[in-house]
DNA sequence: CGACGTAAGGTTGGATCCAATATACAGTCG
DNA sequence: CGACTGTATATTGGATCCAACCTTACGTCG
């Protein structure tokens, strides 16, 4: 696996990791000597990517005081979701306007992607794909400024998408929803579209509130 | 006046006010060492405060080849209005159902922050007037991750918003339009908030049209 | 005369070192 | 006994220095 081409892009990605994963929990300090050492880089590309990273807010910042994981509470979940409706329903819809066969093609290739990742029962892989598919639906629109937004939010709840993968029920409803929502982009149908996307995110906040509850319980 | 708590905030601030001056032209590549002399600073904390700027779509970056300043094309500036027409449209739905007598008196005080500048002709207390009114009527919502990308739409279109109040024509609309939108937020009510706030934006949009034109072909 | 290769200079990327601030603990005073 | 203050330590913030890469100009060859 060749490493990034900038010692601050492979920090930036180990982060992520790290994040995702609860190495490093929420609202624990990042102390920058021992994660640099533990990474072999000096703290300068640490601090660069945490600024990154705050700006997306997955770390908060307080000067003097330094960066913690952020913590995102339920309600921070449901905001995020309501605000990927606003934005991926907008996407969605131009996009079902401007695709072409190309479009498609792209779309169909990400849906075998997600289907033979969850076939082989590889988790990581299938949430890189379905995050492709995803995006592959809503590119065509054309949307730079929209895209970055989104992109964020995915970030934000990709610690929850792994918990959600976890459950077998889970992963083959999203598999037959994906069909759905590829024939609807074929068929360039814009408010079907949108609507069967709406819906699957509303599967997913369901189940992320119940799993929520249950830790909050247990 | 006293400078901020930390350098890179200091150097964050500076290079704002710069972009929007047009100090730092759009395209035009940002030598760190120049700079950092200029502001009197290491490259450190401006290389932090551009990593910022670069997560913000203010900057845009290519490892080894370093910052240039990002030029907003009529598409960006168009797709940048949608994206608040569809985020501001939620916040002040929202915010009209939870709203209180304590805003109201907040959005009352800025909107006359806004009247004196204008009446004064202080365009860039103005402008800083008109953003915290604008904000003040979205903050009740209480959507902290709506309220950051709002925050980041405005950030990249400051620059036109100083072309826009440099019109007298311009700034008494804006003041008319202010009126008509606290009458509808002390009202609590939604609808016609949000109506009037997109209207408020479409005149925006459409003098910022007529001017971009001008300047292509003057 | 044009195109390619190469070398030199300049700019960014990263590491180390020093200064400034916050935190924690101990000692003292009310 | 509790609260405050002063100090020591750990951690972050910033400056300087070195290495890696990109760019450009020059020379050479076709």
């Amino acid at each position: 696996m060749p490493r990034p081409p900038t010692t601050q892009q492979f920090v930036l990605d180990e982060l992520r990791r790290a994040i995702l994963s609860r190495e490093l929990a929420p609202n624990q300090p990042i102390r920058q000597d021992s994660v640099a050492h533990e990474l072999g880089v000096s703290r300068v590309p640490l601090r660069e990517a945490l600024k990154t990273l705050e700006a997306e807010g997955q770390v908060v910042y307080r000067p003097h005081r330094g960066y913690t994981v952020a913590e995102l509470s339920l309600a921070d979940l449901l905001e995020v979701y309501r605000l990927r409706e606003l934005l991926e329903t907008e996407a969605s819809l131009v996009s079902a306007t401007k695709a072409d066969e190309r479009d498609s093609a792209t779309v169909r290739a990400e849906l075998r992607a997600v289907a033979e990742a969850a076939a082989n029962g590889d988790l990581v892989e299938m949430i890189a794909a379905n995050r492709r598919f995803h995006f592959a639906i809503l590119e065509p629109a054309d949307m730079p400024w929209l895209m970055r937004m989104v992109r964020t939010l995915w970030d934000t709840t990709d610690a929850y998408r792994a918990v959600y993968y976890n459950a077998p029920a889970n992963r083959s409803r999203v598999l037959e929803e994906h069909e759905a929502i590829v024939r609807a982009f074929e068929a360039r149908d814009g408010a079907e579209l949108a609507g069967l996307l709406q819906q699957h995110r509303e599967h997913a906040v369901a189940a992320l509130r119940a799993t929520l509850a249950d830790t909050a319980n247990g």
